[in-house]
RNA sequence: GCCCCCGUAGCUCAGGGGAUAGAGCACCGCCCUCCGGAGGCGGUGGCGCAGGUUCGAAUCCUGCCGGGGGCACCA
């Protein structure tokens, strides 16, 4: 970019200066370490073939500190070559910078309220909630990695018609326990879960079945969401996701928060009254009808609770409200952003919605639909105790939320290098046994600031230090762009780059080695770079809540 | 009918307007004097269709076809 305020100011070159310049790591190596189409971009507004143009902006790059050569390649690319020695330089700083490589130095300042998974306590969660479970514990470390302060937070929907729908399930199932010919509630809920907790909440409380019906139900109510909350709790912590807070929806009725919301977008002359319901004026902004907030029979709705809860994140300081939900859900972002904007926020600042596509389970190729205990679906439970925590997350993160996918469980379930996750924790044991190989040798990089890095010449060993030095850029774009896969990825293709580095290049002396004549400088510095790439991927591993193995 | 997502290799998926579209698995053939072969190298094979924008389109726009998910005074 200085470059081409340089061209321009030394009357070079005549165009405005743009803002932002792309520069990307070519895939040809011979494209040279660093590339940008820039002189192709402003070859219009400069009025001058592109060509000309890098030709300008080349002069001036080539002064710049640690650019080795500049080419200029097809119809205007400008291909960067870095100095001899700037790439080994790259690899000391990952090893000095060790954890924190990647991250971001200082906070950036801003609060992030990271919404996620939030499944509703009336059963176990199924392998969709462990795919928003697995990518948003990763966003939330991702945004902490760049900076922001996440608080993570599950709503708990202890509130409405289907915390009583659960109550009347349980109840009914503990009375066809006893014998007793019961109708079982229409669509009421069912799964082995229903008659287990039924009866665990019986013999915690045997008299409960002798109270009237009103009072059973409110036992059963409580207790069930109590213990199905708990199971979701346990399940969730097992899998390494933990929430900053778990908010009660019930809570936003009992404090009259739901009102003090109402009442305030009444003032602000966003609600009115028609056919005995209260109405949120949602087509104000773009929201195809109006919404409800208080029915006629002078219950508030899902919708009410919702606004009043957006309300209660912004008053305890979210600058972002994120909501990562499925694909069923995407309905609800037009009024969620009507709301927002209702209250006073502009929804492209302050509101995110992130929708992820829903997940489906195959094995030997056929659809795996039923879990014994859950009834209808596959439970995350199942999947997790099937495929293990690493393979789990890994697997589920590992490609974009916009796409539906597909899990072949026998895939994922493999202890073999046919699942990628071993593919990338296979190239981090192998690190971490080059360690304590070297070090069984009593060899060491020692002080890392006195490795002679500008030995690392060979074509492998620039090739994984280039891509050691994406790693922040693929954080950030990861981060900003929440797309957590891309981690998983870029991880995939440092392993195999590490591997490749590791075919062609020996690291420690063979043991009928002749002494070398450089004193063991080389060795030294290739065990600086394998340290380095080992952090890179134990980073990125950790950005994904997936171990990273001394051994497998 | 309207809205959202997807359609890339035999399969599961990457690919932020760039150069010769990638990976894993599957299939075929190589590499152990080698620090972990859970590895490496090579081969077979692909952008749903039709227009448009652009110097340049898998990527952006429109239409069509195909698949998934939504369109409550449910939660």
């Amino acid at each position: 970019m200085a470059a081409v305020r340089r061209a321009v100011a030394s009357g070079a070159l005549a165009v405005e200066v743009p803002r932002t310049a792309t520069v990307e790591r070519p895939k040809q190596r011979e494209h040279g370490d660093y590339a940008t189409n820039i002189a192709l971009q402003l070859a219009k507004p400069a009025g001058r073939p592109p060509r000309d143009v890098a030709q300008a902006i080349k002069g001036e790059l080539e002064q710049a500190p640690g650019i080795g050569e500049v080419d200029i390649a097809g119809p205007g690319f400008l291909n960067i070559r870095l100095a001899e020695g700037a790439l080994g330089e790259l690899a000391r700083t990952v090893v000095t910078a060790g954890a924190s490589y990647g991250r971001a130095a200082t906070p950036v300042g801003t609060r992030v309220n990271l919404e996620f998974v939030s499944a509703n306590p009336t059963g176990p969660m199924h392998v969709g909630h462990a795919r928003w479970a697995a990518v948003g514990d990763a966003l939330g470390r991702l945004f902490e990695a760049i900076g922001y302060d996440v608080t993570r937070e599950f709503y708990v929907n202890d509130a409405g018609a289907q915390t009583g729908k659960l109550a009347e399930s349980l109840l009914a199932r503990a009375r066809q326990t006893r014998g007793e010919q019961v109708d079982f509630p229409a669509d009421g809920y069912h799964g082995d879960y229903i008659a287990e907790t039924a009866a665990a909440i019986v013999a915690d409380q045997p008299a409960v079945l002798e109270q009237s019906a009103d009072e059973a139900l409110e036992i059963f109510r409580r207790e069930g969401l109590a213990r199905l909350l708990g199971e979701i709790q346990a399940t969730l912590a097992a899998f390494d996701v933990h929430f900053d807070v778990w908010f009660s929806e019930q809570s936003l009725h009992t404090s009259g928060e739901i009102e003090k919301a109402i009442a305030l977008f009444r003032q602000q002359g966003r609600v009115y009254d028609e056919g005995g319901a209260v109405w949120l004026r949602t087509t104000d902004f773009g929201d195809d009808k109006d919404r409800v907030l208080v029915r006629s029979d002078g219950t508030t709705t899902y919708f009410a609770a919702d606004c009043a809860y957006y309300l209660d994140k912004r008053e305890r300081g979210a600058d972002r409200v994120l909501i990562q939900v499925g694909a069923d859900h995407h309905g609800y972002i037009g009024r969620m952003q009507a709301m927002v904007a209702c209250y006073g926020d502009d929804p492209a600042v302050t509101f995110e919605m992130l929708i992820g596509q829903l997940v489906s389970l195959t094995k030997n190729g056929e659809p795996v639909r039923m879990s014994k205990r859950a009834g209808t679906f596959v439970a995350f439970d199942d999947l997790v105790d099937w495929a293990g925590k690493d393979a789990a997350r890994y697997s589920l993160v590992r490609s974009s939320m916009d796409a539906a996918m597909e899990l072949d469980l026998d895939l994922i379930t493999r202890k073999d290098a046919e699942n990628p996750v071993f593919y990338v924790q296979y190239a981090h044991a192998r690190l971490s046994s080059l360690q304590r190989n070297a070090a069984d040798l009593g060899i060491g990089m020692g002080d890392p600031s006195s490795v002679p890095v500008g030995l690392l010449g060979h074509e492998r060993e620039s090739d994984l230090i280039r891509a050691l030095g994406e790693f922040p850029r693929v954080i950030a774009a990861a981060a900003e762009l929440r797309q957590p896969h891309r981690v998983a990825r870029y991880l995939e293709e440092l392993a195999g780059t590490y591997h490749r580095f590791y075919d062609a290049c020996r690291v420690l002396p063979r043991a009928d080695a002749e002494p070398t004549d450089d004193d063991g400088a080389l060795t030294r510095a290739r065990l600086l770079l394998c340290e380095a790439t080992r952090t890179v991927l134990a980073n990125g591993l950790a950005l994904l809540g997936v171990t990273a193995p001394d051994r497998m």
